[in-house]
DNA sequence: AGACGAAATCTACAACGTAGGTTTCTCGGT
DNA sequence: ACCGAGAAACCTACGTTGTAGATTTCGTCT
């Protein structure tokens, strides 16, 4: 019905596409997605994207990539320490992830290697080693950081769209003590508890930090 | 060729079909899996495996699930530190990813619930209530730990299957520290990188319990 | 022998990704 | 005002996928 008249040209462009592929993706999730609905959604013919986009694995990264874009940059402001940095670009990727649950996935599968991500990291670890951490450490800190947001995302983002929380009931019997535990993970998938898990992550930097014997000024904020 | 005349009882079962999946999955990877292929591989109709699985996403988590299963138990021996137990889980954990690196994103994706992974979250957590750190840390300890395992090893197994490095070559003029950081990344997947990351992480957790003012013994192996 | 439930199979369909060829629009040079 | 070139959109077609539904065959018990 939406669908041109052959031969217009519909300005389809990439970033169109992707922004078009992420709204579907959004709403229909990962599984439904694919080049047809897409097609269907832009009110063109499905081979018309294969003009601008190769295949649908690079429609997949262009996905990821509009949606990396998205993420709020740390503030630019040198005047911050690291763990500042860290800490606004976690909550800032975070919050991306929830915006966009269905496609997280994608982000943290995929090697990310576009200019905003790589310039995110280098003014992370360029302000850690300004702070005086050792170079191992902070050769180390990006993998540390992101493995975990895209794991402990991972984990929250899959319970879902809903709401429910994705632990399923545990057995007292056989698994007390989880089970006694089981009042304070209430707030799964909350700040809270990801502030928790965060602070714990920045840490350990902290402490590896210590114990190796870094710089001038590796304690404090 | 392979395939059974029709009717004969081929002896499948979900146990057989799990196995072949897993070794179809290791070697043509996730992409290319398929219920027809699977039931070529077992010299089978492709609906005589709906008689034991419910479908393509019940195949799935049978694959998860068997895979998760070859993680070798972590010493069922108590008198361990709960530092010795998380150690030795996580090597485990790690050792089964690099044996099947092409079904791990199964694992990371899917919530686990199986007996298995159950029964060894709680003996860690019981031997670190045992030890006397805080509730809380201890009820976060899961998701923290297995958030960081899933997410550094999706990573690094994510740089294809061959061997060569992920790093695609860092820019040394837009990005000086990353790529003056560089030669510290050589060892990318290595296990060295992964003791130092893992001791991140516990380094972490430690370092908050202290911080809360735990009980007795929080400190040490 | 005959009947019954479980297991394996056959048939069929809608949806998918995309190669190859054809039509149509846009636009600079004359 | 015309034309030719190149880009953008489209149509057709093929092989493959997941799986619903009906059908056949087997092993087992009476």
């Amino acid at each position: 019905m939406a669908r041109r008249t052959q031969g217009t040209s519909a300005g389809l462009d990439r970033e169109r596409i992707a922004a078009a592929a992420v709204a579907l993706v959004d709403r229909d999730g990962l599984e439904r997605f694919g080049v047809r609905r897409l097609a269907d959604e832009l009110g063109v013919d499905p081979m018309s994207i294969y003009h601008h986009i190769k295949g649908k694995a690079a429609l997949l990264d262009a996905i990821s990539e509009a949606v990396l874009a998205e993420v709020a940059p740390a503030a630019h402001d040198a005047s911050h320490g690291w763990q500042e940095i860290a800490s606004r670009t976690a909550h800032a990727y975070r919050e991306t992830a929830y915006r966009h649950p269905q496609v997280f996935p994608l982000l943290a599968t995929r090697a990310q290697t576009s200019p905003v991500a790589l310039a995110a990291l280098e003014r992370l670890v360029t302000a850690m080693r300004e702070a005086g951490l050792p170079d191992q450490v902070v050769a180390d800190a990006p993998m540390t950081l992101f493995g975990f947001l895209n794991g402990y995302l991972m984990a929250v983002l899959s319970g879902g769209s809903g709401g429910g929380g994705a632990m399923p009931a545990i057995d007292a019997t056989t698994y007390p003590t989880m089970a006694a535990l089981a009042p304070l993970q209430a707030g799964f998938g909350s700040v809270e508890e990801f502030d928790r898990i965060l602070g714990t992550a920045l840490g350990g930097i902290l402490d590896r930090a210590r114990a190796a014997g870094g710089g001038h000024d590796v304690r404090s904020v």
